[in-house]
DNA sequence: AGCACTATTGGCGATGTGTCAATAAGCTCG
DNA sequence: CGAGCTTATTGACACATCGCCAATAGTGCT
């Protein structure tokens, strides 16, 4: 008998009750990928009728974007204080940052990058590209590149951060390289980036 | 009345018919995510029960594998022919190279890639990575370093595969880069992480 | 023409999803 | 403290899709 409090009903806020199902989705759709998780399975851990998660996030695709928007917006945080140095510190540092961040919430990191790395569905790419777009910004404010940036300048900093995003679930997935190496990969590239590429997108 | 003679049965070449389903099959996938495709709708389209699909690939799931395997099978033709000169020249023209076949077949290749919609699932992965690799030992090759290459190198060369693959996606889709930028920015990464981190892992 | 082989069909059962009226939990007010 | 009201929550219905399998009917062969 799992649920020996819930055998009767309880009404939650609606706040509440929203959150407590959305991290019930995380944990599913963080171990396993989307079509094999069904809104039965969340609404049963959850100890709630299934409606009642139609009734919170509409469609299932609906939480499932809800999820990923959490899985990435958790790394996108404290990217602000920029540190001080010259340039190939400054690239030492963010590329340190975002390896420690990554390893950290490896998981859900690995869930989201790897439902939405190859995403097919138009909304899952719309969610992932914002996120990728905001990490591009933060690139090019950490080279020092970060004012007023040009479309295309913007579209190659996205590049790096594609590099990046790969790189990394190399790295945590099938773990043949280092992370210093990994760390080496991506300073490098960015510094060589900064360098010969970037200049001719001004 | 769209099969005016296929109001009759017909009876096909097992080959034959299992070719012609899956042609239609690559039209659907291609155009639309792996949600949104019905098995009805192929075997529709194919003027064909729906149960046949099932006879000739199994599952719906094989059946998309089996899709995005000729997707991907296609661009890593005719990699043979390896060009001569030195390290710069060879590294340009197996980007231009890349991006030939890369835009000419760009509407299937970008479904491939972008790997319609199955999120995160384990075979479609293993699908995607055994053309990564394949992608990466060329690359190695290329720039003259494909002799019994190290696991840690050849994971640096899926890291540049999965920048290209990035990159020509930002290039195809957003069209905010020129296909001379793209090809810049690959052909410099290349040459800095050949010159900088290649070596570090022999 | 009749027969045998098998490609092909059509429907059954199971699973999952979205929706909506009905239900009851918990607060408020007399 | 009980009645009533708001609304969080339920349960079931309708619909779509999928995998499977026995029945059917092309097609070549004798």
């Amino acid at each position: 008998m799992v649920h020996a409090e819930s055998m009767r009903r309880r009404r939650l806020e609606p706040d509440a009750r929203r959150e407590q199902i959305l991290s019930v989705a995380i944990r599913h759709f963080g171990s396993r990928p989307y079509a094999e998780v069904s809104t039965t399975d969340v609404a049963r851990d959850a100890g709630v009728a299934r409606g009642l998660v139609n009734h919170y996030f509409g469609t299932k695709k609906d939480l499932y974007l809800e999820v990923v928007r959490v899985m990435l917006t958790v790394p996108e945080v404290a990217l602000e204080q920029l540190p001080e140095g010259d340039l190939p510190e400054r690239a030492d540092s963010i590329v340190g940052y975002f390896l420690d961040v990554v390893s950290r919430h490896s998981t859900s990191w690995l869930a989201a990058t790897g439902a939405g790395g190859m995403a097919g569905d138009a909304d899952v790419k719309q969610v992932i590209a914002e996120a990728v777009d905001v990490a591009a910004a933060g690139v090019l404010r950490a080279v020092g590149m970060g004012d007023d940036p040009s479309p295309a300048l913007r579209a190659m900093s996205r590049s790096y951060v594609g590099l990046a995003i790969w790189t990394a679930q190399e790295w945590l997935q099938r773990g043949v390289l280092t992370r210093d190496q990994v760390h080496a990969l991506l300073a490098t590239s960015l510094l060589a980036l900064v360098d010969r590429v970037f200049p001719q997108a001004v």
